[in-house]
DNA sequence: CTCGAATGTTTACAGTGTAATCATTCTAGG
DNA sequence: CCTAGAATGATTACACTGTAAACATTCGAG
């Protein structure tokens, strides 16, 4: 499968074949691949302008030719995340049969949480609304409705009216257990797998407690 | 009503008809108080302990003598944070009929919310696993498992087994519509309000699309 | 009352984001 | 092909941050 730091590592530094040139040529996407890495690594925190130059073998100052401020970086990273989230989602999405409503949503959900898990401090990053105000960053702000627009075609499908309610409600629950999970929040034993988690919430979600 | 700035704002500083001594005497929680000050005004990044110590009068190597560094602070904060929603939410299930179960469950995910809507930064720090990683601070863990203890007597008395699966799947869900709401990721309109959500997915938990 | 433990202050340092200025390379129009 | 800008990168500089070390003051138990 094409993972996101095969991606990054194309772009880190010119092989060392190629001669070192004053140009880059590719700088911008080698400084969002740097700083995913150190996000994925070592969180927000850990995400070091000046380290990023030095990673991509380029002077601390390079980087503002590119990004306005850190908080640009950061919104470039996300931006690349959700494409991510995205691709991930319809991926799972062609491996169910389009009858299979009930199905679509389970591989969504699944998708989703899978790549929370995988990339926890990205996933916080690109929902983290004031460090990165999507107002200033209207292409996040684009990419950012992608996923939910593919679950909402699901619900539409396989739930109906009212649409956009149950959408945001679906969506709502499987963030916030993706989120749970990532933070560690939600104590996972042997008889309550991840797996088994997002079934329950999707059970739930289709036939409530009551049921 | 109780609000947590009131509650801050008598530790800021001794009121000016107090001498001022050289032992501050309950700098502790003059620092929570300022830093929860800073982070609701201008996020985690408004943080600033230096800026901490000269709001609250003192050197800014004096916090140092009460938490270890930064994240410690936070800690703190957080900490206080989960005392407020735990007894935010204390206080919603008091005003409802204890043989209303819907209606305790309805009132606990909207004490929920709106505690999230009217301290986004701070909720987003109480849920910060990484920031905050919660196996370096034991008090913190436990106060923050009793507002899902909290749920879980809701979800016991009023919908029976299984009672842990349901309780994380309504903390999941109820936890995820308010961060999206914080995140101004769910775009409101006036006949999608806040408490139009939340009554939406408590119904939902409980009854499902299905039905 | 005294002496060690708490608590607060000063000083110091490495590291950070970012602005300003200068250097190099690329590219489009003559 | 040549030559200006326009892009892009490097250097230098600055204010500010977290935090350690050494020193000063106050408190509380014996």
């Amino acid at each position: 499968m094409f993972t996101m730091s095969t991606w990054g590592s194309a772009f880190l530094m010119e092989s060392s074949t190629e001669a070192k040139t004053y140009h880059h040529g590719q700088l911008r996407e080698a400084l969002i691949a740097a700083g995913l890495t150190l996000l994925n690594q070592e969180g927000v925190a850990g995400v070091d302008l000046r380290k990023v130059a030095r990673m991509t073998g380029v002077s601390h100052a390079a980087p503002y030719r590119h990004f306005a401020d850190k908080r640009a970086l950061i919104a470039a990273i996300a931006e690349h995340g959700f494409a991510q989230l995205t691709a991930a989602m319809q991926t799972a999405l062609g491996s169910v049969a389009v009858d299979d409503g009930r199905g679509q949503f389970l591989a969504l959900a699944q998708a989703y949480v899978t790549f929370a898990l995988a990339h926890p401090a990205l996933m916080r990053e690109m929902f983290s609304g004031l460090t990165v105000d999507r107002a200033d960053y209207p292409s996040l702000y684009a990419v950012s409705k992608e996923s939910f627009g593919i679950l909402w075609g699901v619900i539409a499908r396989t739930f109906g009216e009212p649409v956009e309610q149950r959408t945001v409600v679906s969506f709502a629950s499987i963030h916030g257990l993706a989120l749970l999970l990532i933070e560690n929040q939600l104590p996972l034993s042997p008889d309550k797998t991840v797996e088994g988690l997002v079934a329950a919430t999707i059970d739930t979600l289709a036939s409530g407690f009551t049921a």
